[in-house]
DNA sequence: TATAAATTTTACTCTTGAGTCAAATTTTTA
DNA sequence: TAAAAATTTGACTCAAGAGTAAAATTTATA
């Protein structure tokens, strides 16, 4: 016999996570087919669910939308809180810049690009976030710019190339392909280190 | 008293440069705002027109969209021409990559990424065309790497980092900003190459 | 097991925007 | 200038998909 180790069966907890599933489930589709071919009806399904089902978890289609981008850049805040204590603003990016590829292709987070499908509000605050993300990497390549890691150069163009090869990651992706999250990132890390170093 | 040279008024060379006009107004509409954000009445109004005028020039908004990625494509494949004799694979690479960027920047084209929202022929239309460029794209990074110009590494890998770039120029590039398209052209061919260089 | 709360479904409504058509207008040519 | 052709428009139709409401079903708890 073992004892039953009864979990009080959170109410809440369960809603938020079946909530979360949603939101994952939806930004993948969003991912593969994009926002508007994607029908909150086939996002359903992938879920074993009906539509109607789906407005219990959420108040509509572009709430959403914004969620997906939340996730997005919670993750991204979550990589860029690491310090990397002692080392030159280059190798900081470059661990950062692992931590991004691999976060892209292992779990189901992605980043979008469809913003315009947002409301005003919501998009405001989409955009408020990628640009304080932006921000702090072109601050990192500034850093290194000063510790003579990185070479001159506009900072902003140095962080938006690299960057660009992250979004277009999401594109092209298809995690039953020849290449696999681990090797991309380290290549990925190697060319963009290349590209910038000092 | 001046000889008026009077044009013979092609009729069809007057319906096909206003059908060009169609699709490029709808691909930057299409660029800065999504496809599916786009309606054909925004498009027909940025032209001083009507919807149903539109839809004398073409046969659906979907139509639009294709002949929107043909252009991109028949862009890139004119700037692949380029023969450049004599130099290394890296420098071929480096010098077609400092014009996709110009293009990109100058000309109204834009690499549009919304391939879900056509039909299944031009869907795969348009893929075989990525794909083309993209192939020849790799091939010269194995030129470059038999040569000894590029360094070892995943080829398709090397190439996709660096064509993310040009896909997310399209996305926040601004003409009216601060950066300007031959400013980036230099910089984003230096980053290019560097990550990349033997 | 009975009851109450939570979850899911069926069967709608409603809006938006693509696409059409016949009539009106403009442009070209005879 | 008049007739013919090309172009544009106003006023529609129609479909797709978001979102809803009330009923049905499932799950948890007393």
């Amino acid at each position: 016999m073992e004892t039953a180790i009864k979990e009080p069966f959170n109410r809440e907890k369960q809603f938020a996570s079946k909530r979360q599933a949603v939101i994952v489930a939806a930004g993948q589709t969003f991912r593969r087919r994009g926002y508007h071919n994607a029908s909150m009806t086939e996002i359903a399904k992938t879920l074993g669910l009906t539509k109607a089902a789906l407005y219990y978890y959420v108040r509509n289609k572009e709430e959403v939308l914004y969620e997906c981008h939340l996730m997005a850049y919670d993750a991204m805040d979550d990589i860029l809180k690491a310090k990397y204590e002692g080392r030159s603003a280059l190798e900081k990016l470059e661990l950062l810049y692992i931590d991004f590829v691999k976060m892209l292709t292992a779990s189901g987070v992605s980043i979008l690009t469809d913003v315009n499908s947002l409301s005003a509000e919501n998009k405001a605050d989409v955009l408020t976030r990628r640009g304080r993300i932006e921000r702090k990497i072109i601050r990192l390549v500034k850093e290194g710019q000063k510790d003579g890691s990185i070479r001159a150069g506009d900072a902003q163009l140095h962080a938006f190339f690299f960057m660009g090869a992250l979004n277009w990651l999401n594109a092209w992706y298809d995690a039953s392909g020849r290449l696999k999250g681990e090797a991309i990132a380290n290549h990925f890390a190697l060319q963009m280190r290349a590209g910038i170093a000092a």
